[in-house]
DNA sequence: ATGGTAGGTACCCTA
């Protein structure tokens, strides 16, 4: 079973280089972020002529919305609010396979981006960013068990280990990178015992990126690159990982997401 | 230290 998250930032201005990645690299679920698209107006036609029939998306105007687009089919599906608002960040889906008893569920994750000051007292959205980690933190302990096979996906907008940013020192103090944030994505990481599944075939001592700001004007040649997206498992799925492959060259193509697509394969 | 780009929307917000 192959897994992919893209924060895709609008699917409908993207809806071809979303089909091209279907295309290419034949994931069985693609999780989008950042769809930008109200619910009655998501391009689903073409995604079901290739072969995604089904589709579990939230979204709104203007801003934020998740989907789950999957050639597999869905045992449940989740929509849930968090810290107060109904901004589409965070929906799941449960999936049979054949190779395991309990269906896995799979979450789909846009956490805020926090703003530019991240101080709390200075800055709502970067309280609104370390209220959703600890809200989800609360609600991964409260709600499943550590045996449960789970996948988290999406764009996490926290890189965590001082090889997912280009330059340790010059971000520690730039939102995505902060000990705060950095501390908070641990606390959920430690809720159910999620394994960085990316990172297990990653030493961390390499760089590892999966976005590239739109504000360098080269940014191969910079390669100022930082590691936002992630998937996570739990541990009865942290045996089955065969490989991952984060698609680079999407970076390149014509109008680009500033995030490339990252996925992951497991043996389900 | 600063400002740089992109998308959606409606003349500005978020990233």
């Amino acid at each position: 079973m192959k897994v992919l998250t893209w924060n895709i930032n609008s699917v409908r201005l993207r809806e071809p280089i979303v089909l091209k990645v279907m295309e290419g690299l034949a994931p069985d679920i693609v999780c989008l972020q950042e769809t930008k698209c109200p619910d009655p107006q998501f391009p689903f036609k073409n995604f079901e002529k290739a072969g995604y029939g089904h589709m579990h998306f939230q979204g709104m105007k203007g801003y934020n919305g998740v989907a789950i687009l999957s050639k597999i089919p869905f045992h449940k599906v989740h929509a849930f609010n968090r810290v107060g608002k109904n901004d589409c960040r965070h929906i799941a889906v449960e999936v049979v396979s054949k190779k395991i008893k309990k269906p896995i569920a799979i979450h789909n994750l846009y956490v805020p981006a926090g703003g530019d000051i991240p101080n709390v007292d200075e800055n709502d959205k970067f309280a609104h960013k370390l209220d959703f980690v600890d809200e989800l933190k609360d609600f991964f302990a409260k709600s499943y068990a550590r045996t449960e096979p789970m996948i988290a996906v999406g764009d996490f907008n926290i890189a965590p280990l001082e090889h997912d940013v280009w330059s340790h020192k010059q971000l520690i103090d730039v939102v995505s990178h902060t000990p705060v944030e950095v501390e908070k994505l641990s606390a959920m990481q430690k809720s159910i015992g999620w394994v960085d599944a990316i990172r297990t075939f990653v030493p961390h001592t390499e760089k590892l990126y999966t976005w590239w700001s739109y504000r360098n004007q080269d940014w191969k040649a910079s390669n100022r690159g930082r590691r936002l997206d992630h998937i996570w498992v739990t541990a009865p799925l942290a045996g089955r990982l065969k490989s991952h492959h984060i698609h680079k060259e999407a970076r390149d193509w014509p109008q680009p997401s500033d995030h490339v697509p990252v996925m992951l394969e497991l043996d389900l």
